[in-house]
DNA sequence: CATTTCACCTGGTGGC
DNA sequence: TGCCACCAGGTGAAAT
């Protein structure tokens, strides 16, 4: 499941594969999702731009595209679109050879200059693939504060008068953007913050400690890949290995690595929740 | 308004 | 070996 750490990766290695091509053109399934904008639009808005440039944004992946003129040199040009994919579950991105075999459930092909094609390859169709037009819609970014550069107080404030559970709170999207399953059990672990606990009553000093650890799991995910769960692999088709770092996702029944109790495994925010009843108060 | 629950999807898993 | 109920969880809509 891409959350922060896979999201960077791949948005990375797509970056470094197709920045300089151009798309020439686009082909869409016709499935009602998993789209946010019509694929009539998006092969329209996509053939023939240049791919400028490919970050991370949350969850998302977005392409800054030139427009359907620009001739190279293109570092200098101002983007003129965007391409925004969110993977959801399942998603992949793929950069292949033209006639490599095309997968199940792929649903957008971007064909490239470069005699490449981009795949968006997703079997539940939880993702997203949105186009945006930057003379008509605003430049998109994720809603949520960004774990890896936000500062003490503005962590701290994101979360004042709430009364949800922690780890709901660092679920939800327009609070932080980038947190899912996975780094929000991690990161409660490495603070030693039950994950149900209500937020007005987690302290100040703990929530410091939150950011820090978050900070730290999702720089040290980033360096080893992303965590590889369900088959999970990056644009080059290489898996993550943070999974061997996990102290409690997945883990439920085994001893904790610090205090050797059993992970408990409980559900909560409709999520499966893993932590240590000794380490974590 | 804040918060919680549920539907959307399919593939993999475990029980029988 | 085959079948099937069930689980995985990101998100947005609906319910509370």
């Amino acid at each position: 499941m891409p959350e922060l750490p896979e999201v960077e990766t791949i948005a990375r290695g797509v970056h470094h594969r197709v920045r300089g091509d151009r798309i020439v053109d686009a082909w869409f399934s016709s499935l009602p999702q998993p789209f946010k904008t019509s694929p009539a639009r998006q092969a329209r808005g996509l053939a023939g731009r240049p791919v400028l440039a490919v970050h991370r944004t949350g969850k998302h992946i977005v392409f800054e595209l030139g427009p359907q003129a620009a001739q190279p040199p293109l570092a200098a040009s101002a983007p003129d679109a965007q391409w925004i994919v969110h993977l959801g579950m399942t998603g992949r991105l793929l950069v292949t050879a033209l006639d490599s075999p095309i997968p199940p459930h792929t649903h957008a092909r971007l064909s490239l200059a470069s005699g490449r094609e981009l795949r968006f390859v997703d079997a539940r169709r939880f993702g997203r693939l949105e186009f945006r037009n930057l003379r008509q819609l605003e430049t998109f970014h994720a809603p949520g504060a960004e774990p890896l550069s936000i500062g003490a107080s503005q962590f701290a404030a994101l979360f004042r008068g709430r009364r949800l559970s922690i780890k709901a709170a660092l679920l939800n999207q327009t609070i932080l953007a980038g947190v899912g399953n996975i780094y929000a059990d991690e990161s409660l672990f490495r603070a030693g913050i039950r994950p149900q606990r209500r937020i007005n009553r987690v302290t100040r000093a703990e929530l410091e400690k939150l950011r820090l650890a978050l900070r730290q799991v999702l720089t040290h995910a980033i360096r080893l890949g992303g965590s590889s769960v369900s088959n999970y692999v990056d644009a080059n088709g290489q898996p993550g290995f943070f999974q061997l770092e996990h102290f409690v996702y997945q883990r439920a029944g085994e001893p904790c690595r610090r205090c050797q109790s059993p992970i408990r495994r409980i559900v909560l925010a409709g999520r499966g929740t893993h932590y240590c009843p000794k380490c974590q108060r």
